[in-house]
DNA sequence: TTTTAGTACCTTGCGGTACAAAGTATTGAA
DNA sequence: TTCAATACTTTGTACCGCAAGGTACTAAAA
């Protein structure tokens, strides 16, 4: 029941504030929504393409320096859309639980 | 961002009255969620062999007779675990929506 | 200086959901 | 008996998300 839920997430994060990878995978975490590398990383990378976001490295004060995504004007309205298809699709399955 | 949704969709209908495919698919339509044939009977199926549904064949006044489906016991368990998922789903988006 | 631990990024293969498209079968009317 | 309408079914495809394993950089310990 979360085919391009994890994607939504993603850009709703992003939008308020660049992060990394593991920062997001936290966040995520904290929000009881269990996400791992595997599949955030393809993600990131494959918004990225699609001009949804964009990065730049930082570096780390321990470690390896970290690739900061951060959203795009298309991305913002990508995410608009998404926005608006996640309330369509949540009226419509109340809509269904309570008719009568 | 469907992955799943349907069969929630179609046990809550099935939840309320028995209802044969074509049925179910009208009744998704209004509440403008579009489920095609071919997902819809390989689903119905898969759920009767898991035990959620079963169905009795009724005669048609006009065309082919029709297999009505009806949720069972278990179906009622499973739909109830879907409920509490769809809960926690929505509530973990709004979360991360409305941080800040 | 080499090894180890910690952090971060990336890739490959798999399973499952939903879709598209085509096929089979039954009924009743032309 | 042929055609249209209705209903059920199957096959192949695409894509999402997961599991598992791999690469690379940094700093501290041996």
């Amino acid at each position: 029941m979360r085919k391009g839920l994890v994607e939504y997430c993603i850009l709703s994060i992003l939008a308020r504030k660049e992060a990394y990878a593991s920062s997001i995978i936290e966040e995520l975490k904290n929000a009881d929504m269990i996400v791992v590398e595997g599949t955030l990383y393809p993600l990131l990378i494959r918004d990225k393409n699609q001009g949804l976001l964009s990065y730049r490295w930082v570096e780390s004060t321990q470690g390896p320096p970290r690739k900061y995504y951060f959203i795009t004007e298309k991305g913002r309205e990508v995410l608009g859309q998404m926005d608006a298809a996640w309330t369509d699709m949540v009226k419509s399955v109340e809509m269904l639980k309570n008719r009568e």
